[in-house]
DNA sequence: CTTATAATTTAGGCATGGCTAAAAATAATG
DNA sequence: CATTATTTTTAGCCATGCCTAAATTATAAG
């Protein structure tokens, strides 16, 4: 009868399964720092846990060899951390596409259900599942979704709040995880691949003013620098 | 910041997340025992787990309310015990079929992939599942699919094995969880809904000659108890 | 009905991953 | 540059769930 005796080496030999709180750490590194260091206090936030737990937690992913930690100078993610982070986040965002588009979520119910299922996921589900949907590079809200090799497909980036009156922009991607923005986007029909007409911005540039669906709508700058996209340079008529 | 600090009160007031574990006892105890008493060491053959560890978990069930147990004498599930294993087995089974029916999973890749998701799914998620797979009453191998409220649909049971020569029996279920023997019945074309012609019983009883999809096969005893379903009366031409 | 065997529980550990309080290092400010 | 403020770490705990070894209770056999 095989019992789980086995004990922790220090440099892990094979693929022991690794648990959700690292896999936590991993994508919350990625999100923090990119490529650069992440604070204890960033991390701590981020992921609600106290600063003294993501403090062992960071030796822990050290030891894995998944960070690289220096005392007191937070962490950045290894080759392989990285690459762990990536595969996370092509997970989550592909459950999240297929929530959205085949089981009707709402932005509110998404990200939570994704949270848990990234988690119990094995890669051979993720990969039917791409197939499924037929192997989209992009969330529903337009985040590029990482190829099974890492690679993070090309988005466009420019903010509609770098837009310049009469010019037209078409939205790629809303960057924002919360559930009201979306919402509140969703409900202005705005949304990846529509185009918007740019008509003009309020003096001092906190608001302004376009057509959705020719319908005249305003926007504040806030907002206007979360919908990101292209400018068209030949508007369609 | 709202830190999980909630100490645990004897008698939970809400519902706290149930951990996996104690999710995969109520479904071994539900799978061994179904409404009477499951022994310690059968539960700890079933979920390959050391027999005292067992022995707390049990303890620590009953202060859940889940089951009755008394020392020495095994637990059974109280009614919201078999209700949460009746919701597993659910979540479970929808799974099941969802994977085999729309990812093309295998036989020996199904289990182990519900047993992951199973855990992760919110009911939300089941729900819309159901929906999404149009409501099935049972999965691909026959078991039936608990209702929402804990009902188990009907199922015929009739085993293989007591039909008589010349009768035609209409498979409804393959009662077994394993993978080698469901790929070997899949291989001979005997699945639920198949309907198989017994030509005659070998003396002593070890094996059955039948027509499946009209070519003549054998099927060894033991194999022709897991087959379950009804005998046809009136025999279709 | 006593004894050997099997099942079960108690006792004592261990790893993981959280927490708080207090100390130490770093960064910011007068 | 000394001092205060902030960040981060160390120290020490706790709960969950698993383990092994050693009792204990139940059961089967003589």
């Amino acid at each position: 009868m095989a019992k789980n005796n086995a004990k922790q080496d220090l440099k892990p030999i094979s693929n022991p399964k690794i648990s959700n709180s690292v896999e936590d750490y991993l994508k919350a590194i990625w999100m923090t720092a990119q490529d650069g260091a992440a604070s204890t206090n960033a991390l701590a936030e981020q992921l609600n846990i106290a600063a003294p737990s993501v403090s062992a937690m960071l030796s822990k992913l050290q030891n894995l060899e998944f960070v690289v930690y220096e005392r007191y100078k937070g962490a950045s993610l290894t080759e392989s951390g990285k690459a762990k982070a990536l595969e996370l986040l092509r997970r989550h965002r592909l459950i999240e596409t297929f929530l959205f588009e085949s089981f009707d979520y709402s932005w509110d119910e998404v990200h939570d259900e994704a949270e848990q299922l990234e988690h119990a996921v094995s890669s051979q589900f993720i990969e039917r599942l791409a197939t499924f949907l037929d192997h989209p590079t992009h969330d529903p809200h337009g985040d590029p979704i990482p190829c099974p090799n890492g690679n993070l497909p090309d988005t466009p980036n420019t903010a509609l709040a770098e837009a310049e009156s009469g010019q037209s922009f078409v939205v790629a991607r809303l960057l924002s995880q919360a559930a009201d923005v979306l919402s509140y986007f969703a409900k202005l029909g705005i949304q990846p691949g529509k185009e918007l007409k740019i008509i003009e911005f309020e003096p001092l540039g906190g608001l302004v003013h376009l057509l959705i669906d020719d319908v005249p709508r305003a926007l504040s700058k806030e907002l206007a620098m979360i919908v990101r996209g292209d400018i068209v340079k030949t508007p369609t008529v």
